[in-house]
DNA sequence: CATAATTTTCAAAAAATATTGAAAGTTTTG
DNA sequence: CAAAACTTTCAATATTTTTTGAAAATTATG
């Protein structure tokens, strides 16, 4: 296959990638063209690469920016603003569930502690059924909290590594 | 707080936490509802619930019985069909795990596989870069399958109990 | 400070997604 | 097997999300 077929597949299935993670389409595909960038790109270069209007490029790289996944890059003597994507795909993985620990797991977690405290009526059906489900949530949602913590904190090589053999030591207890 | 005012509040949290997900909203509100049941509801229970149409429950209860989050109970002597939603939390996101690691995951690491193939030409940046992209992809791609797998394996209690110490074991080795 | 280069904003338009509801389909019952 | 009870489908409609593009704002340059 020929680079340039290879980087339009590229950036199609991140867009795909994209949209199943609720990230919209567009600001996955700049995402994807910076990736396979060597060097800085332009707001024009970005727009005609994927054919898209200034004002699309521009709010979705101050996503992008606001995710820590990419950054602005002034080159001396150039009037315009360049723009730079992390290439280290563990180090965007760790951006990613920081941003999503914040924006999802950290409100779900307030509001959830607030619902338990709901009135008891230890008679009632309903009762038990709601104090059961949103303590089992809370329960959970501090394991995914303290999971991507550990996670957002190893290093890609452990990663990439280790974690093959995370669960089978634990599992020699039994 | 009284326990029918908690319930509509669970119910929003639910609908939003799916938005994020890339879940519509409806769907995870009747998800929402299910799990806060102690008994099997039917389409017209949860029309009235949520107030909406015939159509809308029947077609996202079809897609929460594809991702394993619903199942249909037959009530004898009922001539009506009944719902009911997975109530261990930790079930449901195995569930959720599972079903995402097949739609998303397998497709990435099928395509990521193509990808590195593309034709070699060491010379070019263009050339460097995309392959450093795209295998690195590929090495954290596997990472997360293993994780996803390890993870869909291990029992609830595991997962609330002892995840906590999952890395600090490791972190000794330094 | 006037002009030019570039970025940002945001109302309007387009596109994508979700919802309705009535008709068609299916299953049960007498 | 006809009627009743219930479920499914899907074209039309409504809602939400994304994109455009031109005007406003900002920043650099002479």
């Amino acid at each position: 296959m020929k680079l340039e077929e290879a980087k339009t597949q590229f950036i199609q299935v991140w867009g795909t990638l994209g949209t199943d993670w609720g990230i919209n389409r567009t600001m996955a595909q700049i995402h994807a063209v910076l990736l396979l960038s060597p060097k800085p790109l332009s707001m024009d270069q970005l727009m005609e690469e994927l054919s898209i209007s200034r004002g699309n490029v521009n709010m979705n790289l101050r996503e992008l920016i606001a995710w820590g996944l990419v950054r602005r890059e002034i080159i001396p003597g150039e009037r315009r603003e360049y723009f730079v994507g992390e290439k280290d795909i563990w180090e965007v993985a760790k951006c990613v569930m920081r941003e999503r620990k914040k924006r999802e797991l950290e409100p779900l977690k307030k509001t959830i502690d607030k619902l338990v405290k709901v009135t008891p009526d230890p008679t009632s059906e309903e009762y038990q059924t709601f104090i059961n489900v949103t303590k089992d949530i809370q329960k959970i949602a501090d394991g995914v909290d303290t999971l991507l913590t550990r996670l957002t904190q190893v290093e890609r090589s452990w990663f990439v590594e280790k974690i093959v053999h995370l669960f089978t030591t634990k599992k020699k207890r039994k």
